[in-house]
DNA sequence: CTGTTAGCGCATTCAC
DNA sequence: GTGAATGCGCTAACAG
């Protein structure tokens, strides 16, 4: 059996009382002497108190939730690392909750974290949510009244508090790259168009596009699905459209056509240059390395965790609402002006 | 406010133990009417039992902590995935610990875990520990009385369960598909020697180059730390000991061997078979893709958490105690006959 | 069949 | 300065 503040009231011959007081930096009145007695009782019997039972009457259980699809993928796996760093600084802890992007586990979770009594939810909301699902999450979860936290995406409709990267100013960035290099011709393998992020960069690349007075042409436009194998496929329908460089909208699409491109013989960034997005680790080996658009995944943990503990009853800081982190392009060798044309 | 057990006697007009009975499933002797009215009370009022109150008066709380180094390590990402999966079919909860590799941090999340009343605590122990350090974590670990597991190191002195995969294996059947196709003096680009699992890998290529009758040769041997660095080091330092193969104890080195040798215009596998462990989903993507040793790393943690939730006081099965998962070999481009000699 | 009571381990108000 | 009493929300003997 653990000792509990029983065992060192006894110990000491003193009340539960007095324990509590002085272990909880209450003990104004108490002398030095008791003090010492009980701190030396506590040091002898090895106590601690169970945070279980502090849970239960001071209604905190200095523990967070975080909910996102799948913690394989590099982007959480760096998420969560800035958040559960942040968490230990503040002597907080953090459920880790998988939902593999399906809805239904997205309100399970937040049911069950709830139940749990968490005092915050970092939320990275599952794609598959449309309109509706996501008013669904966010309806249950403004009814559990728990602080929460939007990550990497928002809904301002009903959610003021949220970290997100400037999708639109990454798509810029990328694309302007290009540009000044000279490309003129610059297909995009996207995400999911129904994505906001990917909607976002789209939108960074028709600015960039237009401020250099180069004609859009949706005919360069491939709709991926962020995975590998998206990357491939778009190599093979973009064939036929005249291009001199393609901007994929995540490193993992961006292997794929480089994967694909290398099949079939052609060399980059000879004949076509290619940017990712994500900047993972692995676009720094890749041959030619990767130019990328780095987002600061680690920190958009880090700050979303910090802006939750701010919402926390006991420091109810109402005051910073939102952040957009800014991303910024690592130029590697898989870029050059172009060749053609 | 949250709705209680109180609120549901005072809305049905009955007493709470009424009600707790038939919430959980001991209600042999409520009449249907009875149950279908609190249900449905329940179901009104959004009624969730508090899970922090049932955690201090059950004494278990659903939850287990994963102690890890890093979780943006791939390895312990898959893990990770792996145990929370199996936590989630069975109704428990993660609580996410990152150590850095910092002993005192293992010490400190073992201590916190245990305040949180975990059921069980999962532990890949920091690396920097040594015999002692081991001693010290397993002992401060066996005093708090919750069950846990080592994940992917042993220490049979003190504790006996455990579930790894087969480091000795995994270094034979690299060593072994080398030798198979010919090669004679094969580099070794190791992890820490201090550690198990590489002192295991290297058991697994002795075992093999004996097999074959092919003599040990100490130079061949250059101790990495399985970094990119690490690799890329490793071929300075193998320059002028004649090889024709290595054989790097993880991706990420093979990766810094893959990349130092591209550099100084070798080709792989023409000047150099290449085998690397982990079988890290990149290696794939690699050019050439990457033969190497996979281990079941989701396995491990999916093993792990099963074993744990079997050692829990309720179904305290004490049966199995120690897995041993099974490496094997996924051949790729990287190696081929030898070309010298 | 259902209500009363006690207690899980702790913090806290109010007396002494 | 310190202790007794109360309650956090819930489960579980034990009555009746």
């Amino acid at each position: 059996m653990r000792t509990t503040i029983k065992d060192i009231a006894e110990y000491t011959g003193l009340s539960v009382t007095t324990i509590s007081l002085v272990l909880n930096g209450k003990a104004d009145k108490i002398p030095e002497k008791t003090k010492e007695k009980i701190l030396k009782a506590v040091d002898h019997l090895g106590y601690r108190p169970n945070q279980v039972a502090v849970g239960l009457v001071k209604k905190t259980t200095k523990t967070i939730g975080l909910i996102i699809s799948d913690i394989r993928n590099v982007f959480f796996s760096n998420l969560a690392k800035g958040v559960e760093d942040e968490c230990r600084r503040n002597g907080w802890n953090l459920i880790l909750c998988n939902t593999n992007d399906m809805h239904e586990r997205d309100l399970a979770y937040i049911r069950v974290l709830a139940d749990k009594g968490v005092d915050g939810i970092l939320y990275a909301m599952s794609v598959d949510s449309n309109r509706e699902k996501t008013i669904e999450s966010l309806t249950l979860m403004e009814s559990t009244r728990i602080p929460y936290v939007m990550l990497d995406r928002t809904f301002r409709e009903k959610c003021s508090h949220y970290v997100v990267t400037n999708h639109e100013l990454g798509g810029y960035l990328a694309t302007q790259h290009l540009l000044e290099l000279g490309h003129r011709h610059i297909a995009c393998v996207t995400g999911p168009l129904h994505l906001d992020d990917s909607l976002f960069r789209l939108e960074g690349y028709k600015r960039a596009l237009s401020e250099y007075d180069v004609p859009y042409n949706a005919d360069l436009i491939y709709e991926g699905d962020y995975t590998l194998e998206g990357g491939r496929a778009s190599v093979k329908a973009l064939a036929n459209i005249p291009h001199t460089a393609i901007f994929a909208f995540n490193d993992m699409s961006a292997y794929g056509v480089h994967n694909a491109l290398k099949m079939q013989g052609f060399e980059i960034p000879k004949d076509y240059s290619l940017v990712g997005y994500d900047n993972i680790f692995f676009s720094e080996i890749l041959d030619p390395p990767l130019t990328s658009v780095h987002q600061p995944v680690y920190e958009v943990g880090k700050e979303a965790t910090k802006l939750l503990i701010k919402m926390t009853p006991k420091s109810a800081d109402k005051s910073v609402q939102e952040l957009v982190l800014t991303p910024h392009l690592v130029i590697r060798k898989s870029t050059q002006k172009p060749n053609k044309e």
